[in-house]
DNA sequence: CGCGTGGTTGAGGCACTTCAAGGGCGGTGG
DNA sequence: CCACCGCCCTTGAAGTGCCTCAACCACGCG
């Protein structure tokens, strides 16, 4: 469903009346259905985003969690410094992402949100989500869902730096990515903004920064992929999927897309 | 359980009247308190554990998903597989632990669970899980917090294997499972059994079974550690911890054993 | 127009891998 | 009770994927 709702150029990042399409409804869907009240719930909680410049801290590691974001435009992320400065990056949230639901149970962060480009976000109060919680089963549901699928697609990052090659890994999270992107619409064709720098990459595939423009380098000449401006372009999704050994199992999308 | 049942010796592995304390209960103190109600629900709900012999699986990737395991002795872990044969271990499993909650959600596993060691398990039904979830509140709370850093763990597993050199990657990993297992009562001292393979160890690490035997080589030989039949004993704690930079945050633990 | 951030490229080094062979030890069967 | 077998640990030597250090370049922005 990447070229939906026509209409305006690109794919469903516009609508008829000229808003963007609502990302959180579209992934929840993705996963469970969920019923017209429903959306319009969710529909009012992410209205008036907040405008947050890229390389900002959401939540630092330490803070006590003072409610849920959630992520409407741009690409944010967790994150963990060492003491040496080193970064490692444990996953992006994309448009429709939100950060734990849970979190109020604990008394710190043990890690740090932030965003790597300039992102669209919406504070939700933990009084909100509570009441959501209480009074929305199916959003409660899908909820629940999308978290499960947060901790599958940790469990495959970890595979990614544990077990896969450079080349591979970042295959891999293109590919992750691609499928992310086109279930909120964010998709055109197989290509998508990728507004992150290659250190972000290096930071999140265990490299350096380096070696991974290396590694762009030799996707690139593979005819693998086109990347510039920001701009991502999946040349050979097939070939990409196979060089990277990927299985979209772990995203437990609804079958529509699934492979 | 190297030796408990010994009568009192060593910590907590076993009481007065000869049963091994259970590791579900002591776990979930460790994050919040429990009324005596709940104790006693735990308790019958973990009788009667299977023994099941090391290298078993207890799901298989692709499994439907038909209960939760919770592993009272032993060492289990999930785990995937690349096609080329190789094994990224991607959580332990140890005694108290358990299989995800809301499992029963999903259609199919993306991941396998199998035992390291012979473990002592239970299976417990979605029916019982439900039931539990419905009628104490005290006991989910301290389920999804067990679940919330089962996570956690999960986030600093990938920082390690991300961005830490070999001996920082298993110096951690020993120091996480020192209070992981001690919080259950498996330790004696600064020691305690790890009944697994280097080769286990080198696919919890991403890196090979023989760079795990030059390192380990190399902690013994810093006086960091002491390593023979499966016992692993800590000689200088503050050392090991201070080359992982260990910190224990992201365990939760309720403050008594935290830094 | 200058400056800063990020991308690109080269040369050299090292941490970890690969391949290969031997040794210890517990379990099992004759 | 001993001999054998298989699993795991151990060690050596050679190779390589990725890192480090160090430039230089491209571009957007003030």
């Amino acid at each position: 469903m990447q070229d939906n709702d026509t209409a305006g150029a690109e794919d469903g990042t516009s609508r008829p009346d000229g808003r963007a399409a609502n990302p959180l409804i579209l992934k929840l869907e993705s996963l469970a259905p969920l019923s017209a009240d429903d959306r319009a719930v969710l529909e009012r909680i992410s209205a008036k985003p907040h405008l947050v410049p890229a390389g900002t801290d959401l939540i630092g590691e330490g803070d006590k969690p003072d409610g849920v974001y959630l992520v409407l435009d741009g690409i944010a992320c967790r994150y963990k410094l060492r003491a040496s400065g080193a970064r490692q990056i444990m996953a992006y949230l994309v448009p429709g992402d939100y950060c734990d639901l849970d979190v109020a149970m604990l008394k710190a962060m043990d890690h740090s949100i932030g965003t790597l480009s300039a992102c669209h976000v919406v504070r939700i109060s933990l009084d909100v989500i509570q009441a959501l919680l209480r009074d929305h089963p199916g959003i409660t549901h899908a909820l629940r869902l999308a978290t499960l699928v947060d901790e599958a697609t940790l469990r495959e990052w970890l595979v990614n730096v544990g077990r896969r090659s450079a080349e591979e890994r970042i295959a891999h999270l293109m590919c992750e990515l691609l499928l992310r992107l086109r279930a909120v619409g964010r998709t055109a064709g197989d290509g998508y903004a990728l507004p992150i720098t290659q250190e972000d990459l290096a930071d999140t595939t265990g490299l350096t920064s380096v070696h991974v423009n290396r590694t762009l380098g030799s996707l690139k000449q593979r005819g693998l992929i086109a990347l510039s401006g920001r701009q991502l372009r999946i040349l050979d999704l097939a070939g990409l999927e196979t060089l990277a050994e990927f299985k979209p199992n772990y995203l437990h999308l609804g079958g529509r897309d699934a492979a």
